[in-house]
This record gives C-alpha cells, structure tokens and sequence, in this order.
DNA sequence: ATGCATGAGTT
DNA sequence: ACTCATGCATA
C-alpha cells in the first residue's frame, strides 16, 4: 500500500474557506474590480452546447457513508452534495520531478496553418507553415483575418458582411493561440486572475469555470474542440470586464461546502515511470493487462485506467505532452472515418 | 500549473 | 469501457 499512503481527507474542517487575496502567479495582484454580480446562481450548469452538465451530485464518495475497508475506503460528508465552486487557491506549480518524461514544458508556438475544424478537428500542430500574421499587438485586439490556401472544407462563401472569426466560424490554430495570448494579457492588465474569470463567466452567462480551466485555455491544453468553444465566451468577457473596469463592485461568493472527492492518489516517480513506459508500448491497455499492471505496481486497478485515460487525454491536448505529433493516428486508433478534410500535411 | 478524479455522452 | 470536458486538491 504505498500507494495512496494517505487517507487524511478533511471532513469537512473547513470553516468557510477564507477569501483568497487572488494572488496570481508570481506577482500577486488585487482584483481590484469585480462586475456586479447578481447572480448568484451557481448552480446553472448545462447551458453549453454539446455540454450540458446537469450536474448530478451525489458521488460514490459523499453518499457512501459506511467505510468499507476494501471496497472504498474513502470518506464522505453527510451534507456533501452539489458541486460549489469554492474559493480556489492559487500559486505554486508542479511536476518538477519527472524523471523519464518527455512533457516538459508548454508555451512553444506551433503556428501551425490555417485549417479549421468543425468536430473533429484534431491535427493542431500539423503544418509547417509559418505564414503567422505579422501583428501581435500587445494591447488591442487586432483580428488578424487572413484567407487561407483554400482548404477543403468547402469553401462556403462567407457573407457579405466578412463575420470575423471572432465569433462565427471556427477559428484555426492560429488564432486561438492568438486570442489565448492576448487573453491573458489583458486578463492580467485589468488585474484579475484566472479564478476570477471562471466566476464571472458564470454571474455572464451561467456557466461557472475553474482556475484550471482558464489557466489551460490560456496555456492551450485543452482540445481544439474544447478551445473552440470556450473562446466566445472569454471573448465576451473581455468586453465586459473592459468596460466595466471602473465600477463599483459587488463581491458575490458562496462559502463552499463541503465536497468529498477521493483524495488525490499520489503516484511515486519510479511507478510514473513504470507506466510511461507501458504507455509507450500499448496506450490503450485492456482490462487484462490494467489488472495485472496494478497488481505489479500495487496500485488499484481504477487508478491505473484513470491514469491511462488522462494520459491520452494528455496527447490529445493543442500542446501535447512529449514531442508526439498529435496526430488523429498515433497509435492506431483510426476508425473508419474521414470527414473529407485533409489533415494538411 | 498540473496530477488524479468524476460523470455525461458515445461507441 | 472509452472519450471528453471539467475541476478539486496539490506540488
């Protein structure tokens, strides 16, 4: 049992979770203005497209009250239930240790072409090409609208009124490296943190974010689809908290309950590596060899699919994790199917 | 900033 | 059982 060598989960110790001082990263910051924030409804989820998440609560962990010693040792809170989005944290950053891992940092630009996607748009990175706009203003945002070499996708007209990709079509690689630039520039000009944009997106529109979620929208690691999605609305946001960036505030946030959630399974470096090197030969992995793969390490067999899943998930990122081309095709996971685009070449 | 985890939707 | 979007907890 070295693996999850901890199960001091806090029962529900927290008071009520002070408000963080929305420190960023290094420099730290006062958000100095939040927008009016009349609602409060966090709970409204489910609005997205393609998404909507109605959001069930009751996992195994917070209804499993009776400890099992084998089956799910893990605690649960009577009261847990309903996803509230508590104060975050902030700082620090990790993975400092990997020893055999290839994944080791992000912010490198592709710039790849210009190839837009509809659904299954997986081929970031994929070009050679470098005809990158010349124009990264660093303040205002210039919409950098070049035509590209007539790819595929059926050239379907666009409207007399030329719509900027800002907001109609799917945006290409390009430009969402773009945008996320710029983002986060002006989201860090105005003073606010990541944090604070996943909530305002939520008191906007109703979709609450996490830290995390803009942190890798800002950093692109997460699937162009995904990129796609979230763009217009932290496009909208920039609007708003533009010009709103002067009015008096009103500083609404719900103490956060009291959320079990298994406690985060610490994997040590030598096990890590141990399933890289697995990855390498077999990234999909049968429940067979998942058995006998968590036998071996002395980790729980949902432990090791988990791990397996996040780690493709990982290569399917705008930046992947190693030096991988994430390509449609890495490990022979072609289906039977082709949209008619070309991935570039 | 990122690792491990959850859950809805697919296959 | 997998993928995908998303986030709590943590380094």
């Amino acid at each position: 049992m070295a693996t999850a060598t901890s199960n001091h989960y806090s029962v529900l110790t927290t008071p009520s979770s002070a408000p963080p001082p929305h420190s960023e990263s290094g420099s730290m910051q006062q958000a100095a203005a939040y927008r009016d924030a009349h609602t409060l409804l966090h709970s409204d989820y489910g609005t997205l497209p393609g998404g909507g998440h109605p959001l069930s609560h009751a996992h195994q962990w917070i209804t499993a009250l009776s400890h099992s010693d084998s089956g799910a040792p893990w605690p649960s809170s009577p009261l847990g239930d309903q996803d509230v989005k508590p104060i975050l944290h902030d700082s620090d950053r990790e993975e400092l240790q990997n020893s055999s891992s290839l994944q080791q940092q992000q912010q490198r630009h592709p710039h790849l072409a210009h190839q837009q996607a509809h659904h299954d748009a997986r081929a970031w990175r994929t070009s050679t090409a470098t005809t990158h706009i010349s124009g990264m203003a660093t303040s205002e945002g210039q919409s950098l609208t070049y035509s590209q070499s007539g790819f595929s996708l059926s050239h379907h007209h666009q409207h007399g009124g030329h719509q900027d990709q800002s907001d109609e079509d799917t945006p290409t690689s390009d430009e969402l490296e773009q945008f996320a630039k710029q983002f986060k520039q002006r989201r860090i000009k105005l003073g606010f943190t990541q944090a604070d944009v996943g909530l305002a997106l939520g008191t906007l529109y109703g979709n609450v974010f996490s830290q995390t979620t803009i942190c890798r929208f800002e950093a692109l690691q997460l699937s162009f689809k995904n990129m796609c999605k979230l763009k217009p609305l932290l496009n909208k946001w920039l609007e708003e908290a533009d010009s709103t960036s002067g009015s008096p505030t009103s500083l609404d946030k719900i103490a956060a309950q009291g959320r079990k959630r298994k406690k985060r399974t610490s994997i040590e470096v030598g096990v890590k590596g141990a399933l890289e090197s697995h990855f390498l030969k077999c990234p999909k992995p049968g429940a067979a060899e998942i058995n006998s793969l968590a036998d071996s390490l002395q980790l729980e067999k949902e432990v090791v699919r988990v791990w397996f899943c996040n780690r493709r998930q990982k290569e399917k990122r705008m930046t992947p994790a190693g030096g991988q081309i994430a390509g449609e095709d890495m490990y022979g996971d072609t289906p039977p199917h082709h949209g008619g685009q070309t991935p570039v070449q």
